[in-house]
DNA sequence: TCAACGTCAACTGGATACAATTTACTTGCG
DNA sequence: CGCAAGTAAATTGTATCCAGTTGACGTTGA
């Protein structure tokens, strides 16, 4: 996943974001700029920089004059990214049940079998490798916008489940990979798609699961009408 | 369009995204950092933040220790945009068409009614407003992440039409943006669907060449002047 | 006891200074 | 006259420095 330019700056903001899908990072923490600069052996220039291109991604938030903390996404949002990333990953499958290139098959088999080396394990690699297959499929269509925006996505939902689902369960996921899989070889795009929503439902379904509190923001903002002066 | 946070960048960034979607900063300019923090009183700093946003939103690119330049999509790239674009907003007339907000119809007529008082001017304001009906449409559907992705391929549109069109030709635009509102009222979301993509192909269709120069100073003297404190 | 106010520390917002790299021009040699 | 190498100018990459803002803590008065 874009190991963008050989710059410190891109370096940080890999690092940073493989510990916000990883949970090394849990959200909500703060990550003050020189704290982590200092950690990185770096200094808050690119810190700082690494954190803007984050907040794009919306992995992380930043408050005026308060600094920046990793998102916590409410259930509005999560539902929002969720239905974002369906319509998305349905025009993946459309796009490839039309068009599948050279070897596209042979590697997302090679990326199932990496996935089942890792199974029944919910760490940070079976969490990764899951997200990955996704983007794996964007690839395939070769449209790189497209891959941008699944990439963005599905590392959104990769966060919202370290904050909502008790796990990951990647075995039925592994399952569900190699089904959407045929269904495109097959070029029974509707197929596909059944399966992708179910697996992305079941997906979204596990974090609807584990009833947790809220953002304390969305919850009060919820209130917060009543007393706007 | 995210009158961001009141802080200098984001002042820079929305100008510059002006300054290029309304082409007075044309495709494959050089946007040096120093160049630009002068004529709009800031430091490169700045400057350079609001060219990292804006890189992540595509409009420019960045070739390292070389600078910053106003993006130009090519051929390829501009069809897998539009293809995006298309995706997403027949995503939104999906939603819109099962539940549109309370004030909806009436948000969207008068942003049509908008349009037809620049009606025959293909000036920069009937060129953002055309794009603007679409990000309107988006933020009816209530979904903020949408709204984003929709935004983001509207401006990068606009971007691609500064380079290959001889003209945005907003008279159909607004007959078209008029007739979706009515497929949507009607809850015909194939026919608002077709509607949209003819209205987008359309705007596809128009593809030829054009080239030119002008100073970045002249250009941004322009635009500097709504920093002023 | 509690609330309001004032001070203080921590951190970000922004500017400037310095280092590294690339480009372009110039000069010298074949 | 042309090409190549070296050097200088321009511009970005990075670090450090100063100022402004915000939140927290402690104090004081009712």
């Amino acid at each position: 996943m874009s190991e963008n330019k050989n710059t410190l700056t891109s370096a940080v903001h890999d690092l940073l974001r493989r510990a916000i899908i990883e949970q090394a990072l849990k959200p909500g923490m703060r990550l003050p700029e020189d704290t982590v600069g200092e950690q990185f052996g770096v200094s808050r220039t690119i810190v700082r920089h690494a954190l803007v291109r984050l907040e794009n991604e919306g992995l992380v938030i930043t408050r005026r004059n308060r600094g920046a903390f990793v998102a916590e996404p409410s259930r509005e949002e999560a539902k929002q990214i969720f239905e974002v990333r369906k319509c998305l990953e349905n025009e993946v499958i459309r796009m490839l049940c039309l068009r599948m290139p050279e070897n596209g098959y042979d590697r997302l088999q090679a990326h199932v079998r990496q996935e089942e080396t890792v199974r029944g394990k919910d760490g940070p690699v079976s969490i990764r490798l899951a997200g990955e297959f996704h983007v794996l499929l964007a690839e395939l269509t070769g449209n790189h916008v497209l891959v941008r925006y699944v990439s963005e996505v599905v590392l959104r939902c990769s966060l919202i489940m370290s904050m909502y689902a008790r796990s990951h369960s990647s075995d039925c996921a592994v399952d569900e990979h190699s089904q959407i899989i045929d269904a495109i070889r097959a070029g029974d795009a509707p197929r596909a798609m059944s399966i992708m929503d179910h697996h992305l439902g079941a997906v979204a379904g596990r974090a609807e699961l584990s009833a947790q509190e809220d953002s304390i923001q969305s919850i009060l903002s919820h209130y917060g009408k009543e007393l706007a002066q």
